[in-house]
RNA sequence: UGCCCUAUGGUGUAAUGGUAGCACAUCAGAUUCUGGUUCUGCUUGUCUGGGUUCGAAUCCUAGUGGGGCAACCA
C-alpha cells in the first residue's frame, strides 16, 4: 500500500487536533460562525465559514450559526435570510441557529452582578468626553468623575436605562477596570448603551439598553459551550477582555479559547461591508449581487461555483500574516472548476458574414460537435451548417502579419469548428470601406470526423449558421477597481472604480438552442471565456454574464 | 514614545533543528479541431546583525519593515 502523504494542516487545525488528542474538554469540538446581520456575506466570510465549519467537520464536532445582533440600528432580517442562503449554497450545514439577542436577559443579569460587585458603573458623560478621557495608546487615560458612584445608584440608573426613562446617549454602563492599561480595551470599556428609536429585528422595542459586542460575544460563546472560538486577527486585542468578563462570573475551568487568523484581502477589490454598502446605496453597482461585487451572491451571479470558491480558500491558507491575494488566483480556481463543468458553444461577439462560395445555395446539413473535450460524459450535440455563417470580425484580416493564422485573402487553410476546411478568397466592403462579407471556398472532402478531415491546419474558426442564429445580450465583467489596493490609496475608493468594469454587448450571436439555458447554467464560449445565464435572463431576452475570460497568450503578446 | 501580531521567489503558502517544496503569475518549448486545456522546462526566495548548535527558515537576542489597538460599530 502506498504511503499517503498527509496534507499539511493550518496552525488552527493543528491546535484543534492536539486538543482532541489530549482529550481537552472531553475531546469535544464546537465552533460557530458569528456574523452580524448588517450586510451580505462576501468571500472573506467564505474564508471564515470554511474554517469554522471545516474544523467542526474534520474533528467530529459541530458548528453553529450565531447572529451577533446587538446593534438594532444596523441590522435587518433581510441580512439574516441572505446569510443563511449563502451558507447553504456554499454547501455547509450548521447545528443550531442562535442569536446573541437570545442572551439579552442572561447578559443583563451578569451586568447587574458586575454592578453589585462594584465592577461596573453608570457614566453620564458624552461620547466625546469619554473618548477624550480614554487617552491614547501611548498616554494613559483619566478616570470618569462618575467612576465611584455608589452601587445602589448604579443599579437604579442601569434599570432606568432600560425603562425608557433615559434618552439615547445620556448614559452608558462601563466596566471598572484600568484607565491606564496598555490595552485600550481595558480602559473602562462600555458594556451597555441606550437605543430607543430602532426596533430590534427580533425583540422589537422590548429592550432599550443593548449590550456592546465586547460584552456579548465572549459570553455568547461561553453560554453555548464553544470550544474553539475562531475569528480574524483584529480581535486579538479583544481576547483578554472577553476572558476578563468570563472570569468575573465563571465557576468552572471551562473557557472558550479564541484563535485568530488573517482576513482575506484580494487585489482590485474592497472587502469591507461599509464600503460595499456605500457602493450599493450610491448606485455605483447594481446591488449586493452585482457580479462585480466580491459578495457570495455576486460571485454566484457571476458564475462562480461553491467548489471554485472553496478550492480557492483552501489554496490560500490561514496564517497570522496580513496578506493580499492576487485576484488571478481566484480566477484560476474558477477556470479549473468550470473546465470540466461547462459545455463549449460558439458565440460570435462581433459578427460578420462568411459566405462559402462553392457551397450549394439551398443546402443545409446537420453536423455533430462535442460538448466538452475535457469531459467525455458531456456527450455531443447537433448544429446546422449552410452557405452563410456568422464568424468573428476579428478572425479576418485583410493585411495580416505572419503571426496571424486565421482568415486572410490568399492565406493558409483554416478549419471551421466541427465542419470543413476553408480557404479565404477575399471580402466585400460597403461604400465606406467597412467589411460586410468575408468570402471563402470549402473543401467538401474535409468534413470533421471523416478521414479527409484529419488534415492539419493552423487554426480553427468559430461560427454560427445564419439560419439558426440568435441575438443575445452578453455582459463582460472586469475588475471593479483600477488599482490593486483601493483602500490604501489617498483617493476616495469610489474615484478608483474601473469605468470599464462592465461592457454590454447587445448583438452577440449564438445558436438558438442556447436561448433555453437556465440561470446559473455554465458555458464556455469558445476562445472567449466562461459564461453563465444571468438571473434576469428570459427565453425572449437571453442574458449571459462572463464569469472569467480564457487565458489569451496571443492577445497578450500583441 | 506604549501594547499586541507579523516577516520564506512577483503573489500566497509548506518545511515543526537535518536536501527550502507547492500553487498562482511570468518566460520558453511540445501537443491540440479552442492562440484554451494538457505536458515539459527555465528564472526567481528564508528582512538585517549577533548568539545557541555538528547543523538554524525554524530556537534566543537586538534592530528594521508591515499590520492592528484610542466607535455609545461588529
Amino acid at each position: 500500500m502506498e504511503e499517503e502523504v498527509k496534507k499539511s494542516q493550518n496552525f488552527i487545525e493543528e491546535i484543534v487536533e492536539k486538543d482532541v488528542q489530549e482529550g481537552k474538554l472531553g475531546g469535544r469540538v464546537q465552533t460557530r460562525f458569528p456574523p452580524e446581520p448588517n450586510g451580505y456575506l462576501h468571500i472573506g466570510h467564505a474564508k471564515a465559514i470554511c474554517m469554522d465549519f471545516g474544523v467542526a467537520e474534520k474533528f467530529g464536532g459541530v458548528c453553529n450559526l450565531r447572529f451577533d445582533d446587538t446593534n438594532p440600528t444596523k441590522e435587518d432580517v433581510e441580512y439574516v435570510d441572505s446569510i443563511q442562503e449563502d451558507i447553504c449554497w456554499l454547501g455547509f450545514k450548521w447545528g443550531n441557529i442562535y442569536y446573541a439577542s437570545d442572551y439579552f436577559q442572561q447578559l443583563w443579569d451578569l451586568a447587574e452582578k458586575l454592578i453589585l460587585d462594584g465592577k461596573a458603573y453608570i457614566d453620564e458623560q458624552s461620547a466625546e468626553v469619554i473618548a477624550q478621557q480614554k487617552g491614547t495608546p501611548t498616554t494613559p487615560g483619566v478616570e470618569s468623575p462618575f467612576r465611584n458612584r455608589p452601587v445602589e445608584e448604579n443599579l437604579a440608573l442601569f434599570r432606568k436605562m432600560n425603562s425608557g426613562e433615559v434618552k439615547d446617549g445620556a448614559m452608558v454602563l462601563r466596566a471598572k477596570i484600568d484607565m491606564s492599561s496598555p490595552n485600550m480595551h481595558f480602559r473602562d470599556p462600555i458594556m451597555y448603551r441606550v437605543i430607543t428609536d430602532h426596533p430590534h429585528h427580533r425583540t422589537g422595542y422590548k429592550w432599550k439598553a443593548y449590550p456592546m459586542y465586547d460584552f456579548a460575544h465572549g459570553q455568547s460563546d461561553y453560554f453555548e459551550g464553544v470550544t474553539h472560538s475562531i475569528c480574524t486577527l483584529e480581535f486579538v486585542v479583544h481576547r483578554p477582555l472577553y476572558d476578563w468578563f468570563i472570569d468575573q462570573f465563571a465557576d468552572t475551568d471551562y473557557r472558550p479559547r479564541q484563535y485568530e487568523f488573517n482576513r482575506l484581502n484580494i487585489t482590485y477589490t474592497v472587502m469591507s461591508k461599509r464600503k460595499m454598502l456605500q457602493l450599493v446605496q450610491e448606485g455605483l453597482v447594481a446591488g449586493w449581487d452585482d457580479p462585480r461585487m466580491p459578495t457570495i451572491c455576486g460571485l454566484r451571479r457571476r458564475g462562480y461555483t461553491p467548489e471554485a470558491i472553496k478550492n480557492f480558500i483552501s489554496r490560500i491558507g490561514y496564517t497570522k500574516y496580513e496578506a493580499t491575494i492576487d485576484v488571478s488566483m481566484l480566477e484560476a480556481s474558477v477556470r479549473e472548476d468550470l473546465k470540466t463543468r461547462a459545455n463549449r458553444v460558439c458565440a460570435i461577439f462581433e459578427p460578420v458574414k462568411l459566405v462559402i462560395d462553392n457551397y450549394p445555395d439551398d443546402a443545409q446539413e446537420t453536423l455533430t460537435t462535442e460538448n466538452n473535450p475535457d469531459n467525455e460524459s458531456a456527450g455531443t450535440r447537433d448544429v446546422t451548417f449552410s452557405k452563410e455563417l456568422y464568424i468573428e470580425r476579428g478572425d479576418f484580416m485583410e493585411d495580416a502579419p505572419s503571426s496571424f493564422f486565421r482568415l486572410t485573402p490568399g492565406g493558409r487553410e483554416v478549419r471551421l469548428k466541427s465542419a470543413y476546411i476553408v480557404k479565404c478568397t477575399g471580402c466585400v466592403k460597403d461604400s465606406d470601406g467597412n467589411i460586410t462579407e468575408v468570402h471563402c471556398t470549402y473543401d467538401p472532402d474535409t468534413k470533421s470526423g471523416t478521414e479527409g478531415g484529419n488534415r492539419k491546419v493552423k487554426s480553427t474558426i468559430n461560427w454560427v449558421d445564419t439560419k439558426s442564429a440568435r441575438e443575445v445580450e452578453v455582459r463582460l465583467y472586469d475588475r471593479l477597481f483600477m488599482v490593486e489596493n483601493p483602500s490604501a490609496s489617498e483617493q476616495d475608493f469610489r474615484e478608483l472604480l474601473n469605468p470599464d468594469s462592465l461592457k454590454v454587448i447587445k448583438g452577440c450571436i449564438v445558436d438558438n438552442q442556447l436561448a433555453e439555458a437556465k440561470p446559473l447554467e455554465h458555458f464556455q464560449f469558445l476562445k472567449q471565456g466562461y459564461f453563465t445565464v444571468d438571473k434576469d435572463s428570459t427565453p425572449d431576452k437571453p442574458i449571459f454574464n462572463r464569469t472569467v475570460s480564457l487565458k489569451d497568450n496571443w492577445a497578450k503578446k500583441n
